[in-house]
DNA sequence: ATAAATAGATAGTATTGCTATCTTTACTAC
DNA sequence: GTAGTAAAGATAGCAATACTATCTATTTAT
């Protein structure tokens, strides 16, 4: 059995869509490469053409800025993530043993199902917990709202907030939960690695610890009386 | 009775203290100013400089760039929280109550101790919101880290963690609570703000709704069984 | 009164973040 | 096979950004 799973992007994301040639595809692999080793701020779309042989201003055809470009990386990682949601509690009936996906899914801790093969997940992993919210922590927010640059991201916290009701009907904060369930998971994981005073992970199996505190954190939350 | 608390900051923050001048503070003063009416990525020094009657050179003398300048108020703010929490938990006993206060003082409910004119706390608070995170989220955030510029960050952790634990002294998790805590409630305040699909708080007191849900998130976790 | 520190003024440079235009190539329809 | 169109390549250019350097004027400390 061979198959992949495509991802429909948003029109607004792109001013030609990247996946339709290999320019395209070239110009989202590059950009995943360079936003990984240089970062966001230091990477240019000059450096991106360099890069892979082409212009400056081919790249501009596809994309109107590099916060676009961005915008765009973390869309589709958010798109993929909730795909992987639904994929891995696809038949599951407890509540319970589907939050419990949610986590390992957020931390990346299962073989995932392939996604077309220009994205490199686990770069995009972390990518995203570097990067992303300078995707919406702009003064532009509000316009790039409107033109639905967040809707991925929302998505996948309804998705979440969908399963935090069916374990538990009346919980009131479905939907913050789930959105700082997912900040959390990706900001603590920034500190592990970066400024590990700031957590409590500081032995070998980091990643698990991380996992044991954010299901403690959710399933304290959602099991009190409230 | 008149009096004021004045911040001894690191000296890696700036080049030349800012507060030991009239041109300085009044950097400072602009740049808060700017961050907020601008944002981080469009503020510049040219900008700043123009807006205070002197030039971009001169700015340079007292920042080394614009992060830097950033990390300097944003390390700022956390000094002045942490001394507001000194403040407010002196003399408490009752660590739930050290632990209510801590809630209130970040998200600023509290009409607070005057600190040296030149910050606006509001403000500032603001920018933190938005802005703070940019200030450690770079590739170079080791090399920063070196030199001390979170300290602050990490000091104001600290003293949250240690009131966790007076409150509950078996918990596994008081630094990454602290750091998480402090975090939720920024990234909630600002989502509530700008993407409010993103939380449950839509009404007219959502500044009391995410303290209730902060005070949820935080007393369901220490209360559990762990 | 003199030296030292600070600030102001001016200039200059490499890079960034675009936009414009023109040419070449590739595919598509008749 | 040719004409037409879309994408990509090539080149140029420009205003703004992010600095650095240097010189002069002014304040301040001794």
């Amino acid at each position: 059995m061979n198959y992949r799973v495509s991802i429909r992007m948003n029109e607004h994301l792109f001013l030609r869509d990247p996946e339709n040639s290999e320019l395209g595809r070239r110009i989202v692999r590059q950009g995943i490469t360079l936003f990984d080793e240089l970062g966001f701020e230091d990477t240019t779309f000059r450096k991106l053409a360099n890069g892979i042989n082409t212009k400056e201003a081919s790249i501009y055809r596809y994309f109107e800025n590099k916060h676009r470009l961005l915008v765009y990386l973390v869309a589709w990682y958010w798109q993929w993530l909730d795909y992987q949601l639904v994929f891995q509690t696809n038949n599951l009936t407890d509540p319970r043993e589907k939050l419990e996906r949610v986590l390992r899914v957020l931390l990346l801790k299962d073989r995932s199902q392939p996604a077309d093969g220009d994205m490199d997940i686990q770069t995009l992993h972390g990518i995203v917990i570097r990067e992303a919210s300078k995707a919406y922590l702009t003064r532009h927010v509000t316009d790039d709202n409107r033109q639905q640059l967040f809707k991925p991201y929302k998505d996948l916290c309804g998705r979440i907030a969908g399963m935090i009701l069916e374990y538990r009907p009346d919980y009131r904060y479905a939907r913050s939960r789930a959105s700082s369930l997912i900040e959390t998971a990706h900001y603590q994981a920034f500190f592990m690695q970066h400024l590990p005073s700031l957590t409590d992970f500081g032995g070998q199996q980091t990643d698990d610890e991380l996992l044991a505190f954010l299901r403690h954190l959710l399933f304290s939350s959602l099991d009190g009386d409230c």
